[in-house]
DNA sequence: GTGAAAGCGCTAACAA
DNA sequence: TTGTTAGCGCTTTCAC
């Protein structure tokens, strides 16, 4: 590449750097044999250099074919892209091991910093010590081992808007379907919902809440069970979209089985539920801002990567 | 690092390896060593020596938000995974010179292969050139510009289905939503809709064709448009997911004025409308395998990148 | 079994 | 303005 040029190595990386000193003659001489090449700088050498920063973003989210994370991701590149940075993407399926090495080989490519959806199954994170520098955000859950900042959602202003509508219409017998154990965003949804039927003289019935955290088939088989008792429920909640989905699902199966529509339960969803207002039974949605938390979440980590914020763990709550 | 354990980075590196040629003992100390400074090797360095691979692969797809692409991302990353592979991801919006720019930099990161969905913006890829030895596949859409392998969905297959269909169901007026000229799998099924309609003695009312991409509010007018002229058609025929959603978001603005559901053309939606069965309006859906597709996407990749396909471009085509 | 030397592609610092 | 030197962190080659 030089060579062709005639110059040296350092010429050539001086003209890419913006041509400061080198003689436009020589720039111009450079710029062709780039493009006779097709020379494209090694960004990973480049990256080697003290000083240097790597460009790259690592982000880890739970699971991409859920719309939530992939719009949440969709944020999130939005402003690393408007910042010149690139992205490392992976998704842990919620599985302790897979966040680990994913976070350790990002690191190991020196990623300026992270962006993470904690993965749900409960396990020490003992990779925080690897982190070093390097800032991290967690994103739409809670992360008790991890300190740093934190974007979520404001989940309890869903939960409730959700529970006075329950209320308003009289629903007593309420089903809940989601993680409350591991998953922090299933639990607050929960939680506030618990409090709020309880300032009503009310309470969650603890053998309708059912565990499950992004499993279409699973959430439809706990609904199944719903149906199925003798004293049913008369609302279903669903603490995310794919729970809801999964809910939906078996409301499906039994209209094909001649129930009728207003004979189900209704469905409360979080996190947001297409077309829920075209659907033949009676579903409500509390819907998040998922592109939003992503820019959110970028937005906080650039502060830091800028020094613009300094200090302890910041907590960012992004309206509904 | 190799200080603390007494070495010199030549036997960290080979331990690391695998420990070939180092004594247990050895072998012992430098483990503890990177267990007490949570050493992480830097990759970027270790792909620079010749020989060495990135062990990353470059994905470009069009929009993360669309569950789709989501999906199909997740199918890539399956694969990926399990061969050790780790994924630079970014989406396009469509737009050429950010695939160009996306592209530019995976390269430049030295990645070993790419995936692209290619970005519906026509415009000629000068990028090709630059790919030099690294292998490519194309998912999804045809790009008529590039040599390389294609991984794409049965599209005349589900059209014809389609058409069959709404055929046997006496359908004469049909409306089609899509961007058939820039976007070939929109086209192809526009086009097999046409022969499978004109075998029938029926042809495509080329003023009941319209152009969108992704945009849901871009085919909600165009859905408006269709319903508000005298002679509405009796089927509105989305090309994809989004598009589809767009309609029925303006078919719901319509129910909500009154309008009886069954007064509402039937709607097609290709790609997967999730839900569709409980929809309070008539809809079919014509689904493909955005995961399988990304899979499948990937195994092209890597037999390249294994050396077991060699020659010529292949096109490969996923059922749906 | 271990280490010294060299070089991957780049750029900051210094020299010419 | 241009080039030489050096070193980022790693691994391959070769010597011991």
């Amino acid at each position: 590449m030089a060579r062709l040029a005639g110059v040296s190595p350092v010429t050539v990386s001086r003209t890419l750097a913006g041509g400061k000193n080198v003689t436009p003659e020589v720039q111009q001489r450079v710029i062709e044999a780039v493009r006779q090449l097709d020379y494209l700088p090694n960004e990973n050498a480049r990256g080697l250099r003290p000083g240097q920063h790597s460009g790259l973003i690592g982000v880890a989210i739970t699971n991409l074919s859920n719309p939530f994370y992939g719009t949440f991701a969709l944020g999130v590149e939005e402003i690393a892209h408007a910042r010149g940075r690139y992205i490392l993407l992976g998704s842990t399926g919620e599985s302790a091991s897979r966040e680990s090495d994913l976070i350790a080989n990002f690191l190991s490519r020196r990623v300026e910093g992270l962006i993470v959806i904690p993965a749900g199954e409960p396990a020490p994170r003992r990779w925080v010590r690897r982190l070093g520098q390097v800032p991290i955000v967690v994103a739409a859950r809670e992360a008790a081992d991890l300190d740093a900042d934190r974007v979520l959602m404001d989940d309890a202003a869903m939960a409730r808007r959700a529970a006075d509508d329950l209320l308003a219409e009289g629903h007593q017998r309420v089903a809940f379907i989601g993680n409350i154990v591991t998953v922090s965003a299933h639990r607050a949804r929960y939680e506030e919902l618990g409090r709020a039927m309880g300032a009503a003289g009310l309470r969650m019935d603890p053998r309708l809440v059912r565990g499950v955290t992004d499993d279409v088939e699973d959430a439809a088989s706990h609904a199944r069970d719903f149906l199925d008792i003798a004293h049913q429920p008369t609302a279903i909640i669903a603490a995310n979209n794919r729970i809801g989905v999964g809910v939906l699902r078996e409301y499906a199966r039994r209209l094909d089985e001649g129930v009728r529509a207003d004979a189900l339960p209704l469905v409360a969803v979080f996190d947001e539920l297409e077309l829920g207002d075209l659907l033949r039974v009676r579903v409500r949605a509390y819907a998040s801002d998922p592109r939003e938390l992503g820019r959110t979440a970028a937005r906080t980590l650039f502060e830091r990567l800028d020094g613009v914020a300094v200090g302890g763990p910041r907590r960012l709550m992004v309206p509904a």
